[in-house]
DNA sequence: CGCGGTCATGATAGCGCTACCTTAGTGCAA
DNA sequence: TTGCACTAAGGTAGCGCTATCATGACCGCG
């Protein structure tokens, strides 16, 4: 008995619900939302009108009307690197059981990218924001700053962030990672990045301190490429390292998919490792710790930063007490055959 | 002087946009969304006050008004699966330059939770939907059917999809690559899966099928487990594997990540690949043609599967001419050197 | 010079839901 | 009994946008 509404979509709305129900559309509002609110017995004839009806809240009317969407936007650099997927796996496993959708959002890496994608999601006015990286345009923070829900920034460590913040520092990382390549024994260390974002640059910085500090840095030990990381890739660039400098002795690899590259072509070449040739991979993904030899990684908490940066979100739209804006999970430095010299 | 809106978001709308421009809202609308319905003249005042206001459209707004989201639904069943994540590079690539935007639901391996993010993503009244696989439960399959928008399946070969579908024939996959095995010469040829997802199943049918033609199946070759799959896992069950049947002479793995950990695995018990143990994974990643030493595989089509699912979606939106519902991409099986027995 | 046809623009009325306010009913102290 | 606080339910008016129909200007043509 509608308005004949040329327009309609067809479907069940909450005004079929309702009349199906004998109450007002605004009951079943409430009793879909929060139930407490509406009396058991209305409550039990609501939903036997929704189900009977298969009737499916339309989140775009819901968004509209309250000017607030069910759902938390996620900005990722990438899809395909692992780690991005780890920390995603995170997201997914503390939102579980939760009306909260997740709204994935690939930059490619790109500020610019980045920048067309916070504008649009939070146009849809999500109920958080989860950003990778510290390193966002100006506009783009100025953006974040009146977001106008939770943001997160992740896999990274500051002091400063824009709300909060979660992740571990990448230049602590790569400094560990060489002064343990240093307290090995090894003295030609040689640096073997892929794609160098901001995270891999701030790697490449601690691995230069730590090698200045033990007096052993040359500009020629760094091997750099803006080429997307892979394996075969680490195969590639352990070779023009050694052109470089034939006497290099170990390898500090930027990600864990080039350090498995460079132990294929020292195997392929007959370099033993890790007697001829030391190799430090960072992120430690699980195949590391069964290649053969196993190799050294440095341990990133990935699907915990995740997971973290969820309940953050999450504590504050409770409204819960305020916990740490800025957390460090830190990482972990897994010493393994690849970089034991001296082993028996 | 608009009606001090007690609810207004505070952010400009498009009558804010109008009123600067000098034009009604719809005109606004119109220039924004096909801007040759709009003269000129008044298309720039309209861009110079979209610029000047910093005007976002409200996607919730649009959608409901128009009962269409500007969205293409993907639905995944894991986003750590480097599988799925190369197919939604492709479904990215080709919906680049696209107002379009991607959303992606994961549905962890679950028909349950399938069920539940098509009911919800269609509740968004999408562009277009993507899945994975020809396996969804039966109310799953009606909500497809009544979609109301084009529908892919993705990721496998069939005759029948609920719309378009395009893919390959994992059965096929398997039947070639144990085929190949055979010829090489290897007679107890295992099977180690994990997961075992419907794919990994119908790999195994094609397994099974070429060695019974062969006269070589025996169940004891089989192993395989529910559990996630992972380099670790590929080690574990080729030591359950040889316990089971010590004569074992090759294995074919349901995917590369288990044939990288039965490398490792056998590199470790210094058993000779190819010569002793024969090894051939599943998808053809590229550390599989750098590893040492090189390891055979099936190279599948993931990233081009994404891609040409979005044509389709594409295409059946522009209303062009209709192409085929079923598309099969194929497989190519590449044999390297741990597959070559006789190699000198 | 008036007629139908095209084109650019505008006015109006929703899309399906919820914020906000109001109304009716209940219990209880004064 | 009156008055007040409190709860459960409903009425109304949007949220910001677009589908649909209406309008008026302009055009060519018999």
């Amino acid at each position: 008995m509608k308005k004949t509404g040329r327009r309609n979509s067809g479907r069940p709305t909450i005004t079929d619900v309702a009349r199906l129900a004998g109450v007002a559309a605004i009951t079943v509002s409430r009793a879909l939302r929060d139930p407490s609110l509406v009396s058991v017995e209305l409550r039990r004839q609501i939903e036997a009108a929704v189900a009977e009806l298969g009737y499916e809240p339309n989140v775009n009317a819901r968004a509209l009307a309250s000017s607030r969407a069910d759902v938390i936007a996620v900005l990722v650099p990438s899809l395909t690197n692992i780690v991005f997927a780890d920390f995603i796996s995170g997201v997914y496993k503390a939102l579980r059981g939760n009306p909260l959708q997740i709204q994935i959002g690939n930059t490619h890496y790109s500020p610019r990218e980045e920048e067309r994608l916070v504008a649009m999601f939070l146009g849809q006015r999500p109920s958080g924001l989860i950003v990778s990286g510290i390193d966002q345009s100006k506009a783009t923070l100025k953006r974040l700053q009146t977001a106008g829900c939770p943001v997160v920034q992740v896999m990274e460590y500051a002091d400063e962030p824009v709300d909060m913040l979660v992740g571990f520092s990448h230049f602590e990382g790569g400094k560990a990672a060489t002064r343990h390549l240093v307290e090995a024994g090894y003295r030609r260390i040689g640096f073997i990045g892929a794609r160098m974002d901001p995270r891999s640059q701030r790697r490449l910085a601690g691995y230069r301190l730590a090698l200045e500090e033990a007096g052993l840095f040359d500009p020629a030990l760094v091997v750099t490429t803006p080429t997307p990381s892979s394996v075969p890739l680490g195969g590639e660039l352990l070779c023009q390292a050694m052109a470089k400098t034939p006497a290099l002795d170990a390898v500090f690899c930027n990600n864990d998919d080039l350090a498995l590259g460079v132990l294929f072509e020292a195997q392929r070449q007959a370099i033993r490792v890790p007697q001829a040739l030391g190799i430090c991979g960072f992120n430690d993904l699980d195949l590391m710790g069964v290649a053969h030899p196993r190799l050294t990684s440095v341990r990133t908490p990935r699907f915990e930063t995740g997971h973290r940066a969820v309940q953050m979100v999450l504590r504050r739209l409770q409204g819960g007490a305020e916990e740490a804006r800025c957390v460090d999970l830190g990482f972990q430095l897994q010493v393994r055959d690849s970089t034991m010299r001296d082993a028996p």
